[in-house]
DNA sequence: GCCAACGTTGGC
DNA sequence: GCCAACGTTGGC
Protein backbone atom coordinates (compact mmCIF):
# COMPACT_ATOMS: atom_id res chain seq x y z
CA UNK A 1 0.00 0.00 0.00
CA UNK A 2 1.11 3.32 -0.80
CA UNK A 3 0.64 6.95 0.44
CA UNK A 4 -0.41 9.84 -1.03
CA UNK A 5 -1.02 13.32 -0.29
CA UNK A 6 -3.40 15.43 -2.45
CA UNK A 7 -3.79 19.25 -2.95
CA UNK A 8 -6.86 21.42 -3.49
CA UNK A 9 -7.98 24.76 -2.71
CA UNK A 10 -11.18 24.72 -0.50
CA UNK A 11 -12.76 26.59 -2.24
CA UNK A 12 -12.63 24.70 -5.61
CA UNK A 13 -13.37 21.19 -3.50
CA UNK A 14 -12.75 20.55 0.20
CA UNK A 15 -12.96 17.52 2.62
CA UNK A 16 -15.89 19.10 3.16
CA UNK A 17 -17.27 18.56 -0.58
CA UNK A 18 -16.05 15.31 -0.11
CA UNK A 19 -17.77 14.02 2.60
CA UNK A 20 -21.19 15.35 1.29
CA UNK A 21 -20.86 13.79 -2.19
CA UNK A 22 -22.84 10.20 -2.99
CA UNK A 23 -20.68 7.36 -1.46
CA UNK A 24 -18.76 10.46 0.08
CA UNK A 25 -16.07 9.71 -3.27
CA UNK A 26 -15.61 11.96 -5.70
CA UNK A 27 -13.24 12.18 -8.75
CA UNK A 28 -9.97 13.66 -8.58
CA UNK A 29 -10.04 15.95 -11.61
CA UNK A 30 -8.41 18.91 -13.30
CA UNK A 31 -4.43 17.74 -13.08
CA UNK A 32 -2.86 18.62 -15.89
CA UNK A 33 1.19 18.03 -14.52
CA UNK A 34 2.54 15.04 -16.00
CA UNK A 35 4.33 13.94 -12.70
CA UNK A 36 1.36 13.92 -11.02
CA UNK A 37 -0.75 12.02 -14.12
CA UNK A 38 1.74 9.60 -14.21
CA UNK A 39 1.08 8.63 -10.31
CA UNK A 40 -2.68 8.59 -10.69
CA UNK A 41 -1.82 6.79 -13.93
CA UNK A 42 0.21 4.47 -13.04
CA UNK A 43 0.87 4.14 -8.96
CA UNK A 44 -2.54 4.50 -7.22
CA UNK A 45 -3.64 1.76 -5.76
CA UNK A 46 -6.83 0.87 -4.41
CA UNK A 47 -7.25 1.65 -0.79
CA UNK A 48 -4.07 3.20 -0.82
CA UNK A 49 -4.09 6.54 1.75
CA UNK A 50 -4.02 10.27 1.07
CA UNK A 51 -3.82 12.88 3.08
CA UNK A 52 -6.44 15.75 1.78
CA UNK A 53 -4.41 19.03 1.88
CA UNK A 54 -5.89 22.74 1.45
CA UNK A 55 -4.27 25.05 -0.59
CA UNK A 56 -4.45 28.35 -1.05
CA UNK A 57 -6.26 29.23 2.30
CA UNK A 58 -5.92 31.03 5.61
CA UNK A 59 -4.29 28.05 7.39
CA UNK A 60 -2.80 25.59 4.33
CA UNK A 61 -2.25 21.87 6.02
CA UNK A 62 -3.61 18.66 6.11
CA UNK A 63 -7.42 18.42 7.07
CA UNK A 64 -8.47 14.90 6.30
CA UNK A 65 -7.45 11.52 4.99
CA UNK A 66 -9.38 9.31 1.79
CA UNK A 67 -8.64 6.48 0.05
CA UNK A 68 -8.27 5.75 -3.54
CA UNK A 69 -11.61 4.31 -4.57
CA UNK A 70 -11.07 3.85 -8.40
CA UNK A 71 -7.36 3.81 -9.83
CA UNK A 72 -6.17 5.48 -12.78
CA UNK A 73 -8.82 5.99 -15.94
CA UNK A 74 -9.07 9.35 -18.11
CA UNK A 75 -10.28 12.35 -17.60
CA UNK A 76 -13.09 12.74 -19.40
CA UNK A 77 -13.62 16.59 -18.58
CA UNK A 78 -10.48 17.39 -20.76
CA UNK A 79 -12.47 16.77 -23.71
CA UNK A 80 -15.67 19.03 -22.43
CA UNK A 81 -15.27 22.18 -24.48
CA UNK A 82 -17.32 23.58 -21.61
CA UNK A 83 -14.86 22.46 -18.70
CA UNK A 84 -12.30 24.98 -16.99
CA UNK A 85 -9.45 22.23 -17.81
CA UNK A 86 -10.33 21.62 -21.43
CA UNK A 87 -7.73 20.13 -22.91
CA UNK A 88 -8.48 19.16 -26.43
CA UNK A 89 -4.93 17.35 -27.30
CA UNK A 90 -7.01 14.93 -25.06
CA UNK A 91 -9.41 12.87 -26.65
CA UNK A 92 -11.32 9.56 -25.75
CA UNK A 93 -9.16 7.86 -28.19
CA UNK A 94 -6.27 9.03 -26.83
CA UNK A 95 -6.23 10.37 -23.81
CA UNK A 96 -3.34 11.96 -22.39
CA UNK A 97 -5.13 13.15 -18.53
CA UNK A 98 -5.96 10.77 -15.89
CA UNK A 99 -7.94 10.89 -12.97
CA UNK A 100 -8.39 8.36 -10.14
CA UNK A 101 -11.63 8.39 -7.46
CA UNK A 102 -11.16 9.24 -4.08
CA UNK A 103 -13.29 8.21 -1.07
CA UNK A 104 -13.37 10.47 2.12
CA UNK A 105 -12.28 7.90 5.46
CA UNK A 106 -12.10 10.82 7.95
CA UNK A 107 -11.22 14.34 9.24
CA UNK A 108 -8.52 14.77 11.25
CA UNK A 109 -8.84 16.29 14.63
CA UNK A 110 -7.01 19.08 14.00
CA UNK A 111 -5.28 20.70 10.86
CA UNK A 112 -2.03 20.01 10.70
CA UNK A 113 -0.78 23.07 9.37
CA UNK A 114 2.61 23.49 6.97
CA UNK A 115 4.26 25.88 9.30
CA UNK A 116 3.87 22.81 11.55
CA UNK A 117 4.79 20.21 9.22
CA UNK A 118 7.66 22.74 8.32
CA UNK A 119 9.01 22.60 11.74
CA UNK A 120 9.43 19.02 11.70
CA UNK A 121 11.34 19.41 8.43
CA UNK A 122 14.34 17.15 10.08
CA UNK A 123 12.41 14.05 10.84
CA UNK A 124 10.37 14.11 7.96
CA UNK A 125 13.10 14.11 5.83
CA UNK A 126 13.01 14.68 1.69
CA UNK A 127 9.45 15.50 1.47
CA UNK A 128 8.31 17.32 -1.88
CA UNK A 129 5.63 19.42 -0.04
CA UNK A 130 8.23 21.20 2.08
CA UNK A 131 10.42 21.68 -1.05
CA UNK A 132 11.03 25.11 -2.03
CA UNK A 133 9.19 26.33 -4.91
CA UNK A 134 6.73 22.76 -4.77
CA UNK A 135 3.96 23.02 -7.37
CA UNK A 136 2.76 19.02 -7.45
CA UNK A 137 -0.30 18.45 -6.48
CA UNK A 138 -0.17 15.13 -6.03
CA UNK A 139 3.14 13.43 -4.25
CA UNK A 140 3.97 10.42 -2.78
CA UNK A 141 4.04 10.35 1.59
CA UNK A 142 6.58 7.29 2.51
CA UNK A 143 5.35 4.92 5.03
CA UNK A 144 7.56 6.93 7.74
CA UNK A 145 6.62 10.08 7.24
CA UNK A 146 2.71 8.92 7.28
CA UNK A 147 2.58 7.50 10.73
CA UNK A 148 5.28 10.53 11.44
CA UNK A 149 2.68 13.07 10.26
CA UNK A 150 -0.68 11.37 11.83
CA UNK A 151 1.33 10.93 14.92
CA UNK A 152 1.28 14.52 15.09
CA UNK A 153 -2.52 14.50 15.71
C1' DG B 1 17.12 21.66 -29.08
C1' DC B 2 17.55 26.18 -26.98
C1' DC B 3 15.46 29.61 -24.38
C1' DA B 4 12.49 33.78 -23.69
C1' DA B 5 7.87 34.68 -22.81
C1' DC B 6 3.98 33.46 -20.63
C1' DG B 7 0.60 31.43 -17.43
C1' DT B 8 -0.15 29.15 -13.12
C1' DT B 9 0.59 27.77 -8.40
C1' DG B 10 0.40 28.77 -3.84
C1' DG B 11 2.60 30.79 0.37
C1' DC B 12 2.62 34.91 2.57
C1' DG C 1 -2.60 41.45 -3.85
C1' DC C 2 2.25 40.32 -4.47
C1' DC C 3 5.64 37.70 -6.33
C1' DA C 4 9.00 33.67 -6.56
C1' DA C 5 9.24 29.40 -8.64
C1' DC C 6 8.17 26.47 -11.95
C1' DG C 7 6.11 24.03 -16.25
C1' DT C 8 4.78 24.77 -20.91
C1' DT C 9 4.77 26.86 -25.33
C1' DG C 10 6.48 28.30 -29.57
C1' DG C 11 9.79 30.90 -32.51
C1' DC C 12 14.05 30.22 -34.33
Amino acid sequence: MNHWLMKSEPGEFSIDALEAMPERTEHWDGVRNYQARNMMRDQMQLGDRVFFYHSNTEVPGIVGIAEIARTGYPDFLAWEPTDKHYAPKSTPDKPIWYMVDIRFVRRLQRTISLSELKEHADALGDFPLLRRGNRLSVMPVSAAQWDYILGLE
